[in-house]
DNA sequence: GCAAAAGTGTTGTGTCTACACCCATGT
DNA sequence: ACATGGGTGTAGACACAACACTTTTGC
C-alpha cells in the first residue's frame, strides 16, 4: 500500500474564477498565458499548493499576485477537477474557488491580466471554460436562495443599480420593483436612510440600501417539502 | 515555480459518505480502523489516489472494498479537505464523495464494516463527522429541488414508502397526501399500472409509483428571481 | 359493520410576477 | 407643464400545507 510514496503523489493546483460586474456585464479575471502549453490562451489566476498551506491559503496567495485580496468580498470552494490529461505536461489536480470583488472596487491588475465578459470568453487554457461556467452557475443560484448579492453590490446602492447588478449576474431582465419587495420581505436589504441626487434630466430621487448582512445566510432553506409547522 | 517538484506535491485521498434508508433510519457505511492513527474509530470508507486515475475512479475502486459498487445508484463530489493536520501522519488532502443506495439493495459488507443512524453517530476519525454532515445536508437539499430520491427509492414504491424513505432522510414528518402531489405536479413520479396487496388488517390496496427518470434533473431552478414570462 | 390504509377534494396561506398608478425632481 | 426616473397598490397565478372526506380492502 505504501512502497513508492513519490510514485502516487501528484501535484496540485489552486484556481479561481474571480467575477466582478462592470459595464453592466459579468466579466472574469483572466491573465495571458506567455509559455506552452497552452501559449497566448488566457487563463484563470492560480498556481500550486505549497507544503503545509490550505487550499483556501493557497488560492489567496496566488491571487494576491493579480489583484488585492482586500476587495475580495466573497470566497467559496467550487470543485476538484482530477482528469489525468487536464494538464498536458504532468499529472496534477486543481482545485477551483468561486471569487467576487464588489462593483465599486476597481483594482489595479497586472499588464497580463484583463477582464473578460463571460458571454464572449476569448480561447481558455487546460479546462478553465467549464470551471467559469459551472462558477457562473453556482453564483446564480445563490443570488436567488441565499443573500451572495452583497459580494457584487457596492456598500450602499439604489435600487435601479442593484437591478443592473442581478441582471447582468443572472442573465435576464428583472424589474426593480419586484426585486426590492423580494430582498425585503427576506429582510436581505434596509433602507440606509439617505438618498441620492437624481440625475441631469430630474426624476425621482432614489432611496438608498444595504445588505442587513455581509456574511453568507441561505434564505430559501428548504422552499419545499418543509417541515410541519408545528 | 517548478524548483523542486517533490517537495510540492502532497498525498491525496478519496472519501465516500455512503448513505441508505434501513430500518426507517438515514444510514451511512462505516468501517473500524484496527490501527493508529485513531485506532478503533469510525472512519468513512475510501483510500489513496492512484497515478492516472481521477478522483471518481479512486473512490469507485476503494469502494469496491467495501460494497459491490454496482449497488451505487448516486455519486457526486462533495468538497475536498485540506487542514495542514487533518492527518496527524502526513500532509493528505482529502475529496469526499456522496453515494447512495437503493432501500430495497442489501450489500453484503465486510466484517469491519457497518451501517450506523447518522442520528447516532460513533466516535469517527480525522474530519469524517463534518464531512457525514455535510453530505447529509446536499442529499436534504436535492431531496426538495431535484429528483434525487430516485437513487434512495426502489424501482417501483408505494407512495407510504416513499414517504417514510423521505422521512428518513429529511429528517422531519411529511404526508404522502401532499409529497404525491408535488412529486406529480413536478412529472417526478408516474403510475407504475400495479397495485400493492394490503397487509393482514385490510386497507386499499395502494397504486405503485416509479421515478419518471434516473438521471439527476434539477426541477426547481430559479425558485425565484426567474426570468420574465416572454 | 368496523378498523385500517390509500387516495381525493377543498380551503387557506404565502410568495411571487405583472402592471397600473402615484411621487418627486430638473428643465 | 412635462419628461424622467423612483416608488406603491393591487390583482392574478401558482405552489404548497393542512385537513376533512371518500374509497377499498381484511376481518
Amino acid at each position: 500500500m505504501v512502497s513508492d510514496q513519490q510514485a502516487k503523489t501528484c501535484a496540485h493546483a489552486t484556481l479561481a474564477t474571480v467575477f466582478q460586474v462592470r459595464d453592466n456585464q459579468l466579466q472574469v479575471l483572466l491573465w495571458q498565458r506567455a509559455r506552452a502549453p497552452h501559449a497566448h490562451a488566457w487563463a484563470l489566476p492560480g498556481g500550486s499548493l505549497d507544503q503545509g498551506e490550505t487550499l483556501e491559503q493557497s488560492i489567496r496567495r496566488h491571487l494576491a499576485a493579480k489583484v488585492d485580496v482586500r476587495e475580495l468580498s466573497h470566497l467559496e470552494q467550487l470543485e476538484t477537477r482530477s482528469e489525468p490529461n487536464r494538464n498536458p505536461r504532468h499529472w496534477e489536480l486543481a482545485t477551483a474557488y468561486l471569487g467576487l470583488i464588489r462593483a465599486d472596487a476597481d483594482p489595479a491588475v497586472p499588464s497580463d491580466t484583463r477582464w473578460h465578459a463571460v458571454e464572449e470568453l476569448p480561447a481558455l487554457a487546460f479546462d478553465h471554460q467549464p470551471i467559469i461556467l459551472g462558477a457562473r452557475e453556482r453564483l446564480r443560484g445563490k443570488l436567488s436562495y441565499s443573500n451572495l448579492g452583497f459580494a457584487l453590490a457596492p456598500a450602499t446602492f439604489t435600487l435601479s443599480e442593484l437591478r443592473d447588478l442581478y441582471r447582468a449576474a443572472l442573465g435576464h431582465d428583472l424589474t426593480a420593483t419586484n426585486l426590492q419587495r423580494v430582498l425585503l420581505r427576506r429582510h436581505l436589504i434596509q433602507p440606509a436612510g439617505s438618498r441620492r441626487q437624481p440625475g441631469r434630466n430630474g426624476g425621482r430621487p432614489a432611496q438608498t440600501f444595504t445588505y442587513t448582512n455581509h456574511i453568507l445566510t441561505i434564505t430559501d432553506h428548504f422552499a419545499t417539502l418543509r417541515p410541519p409547522t408545528q
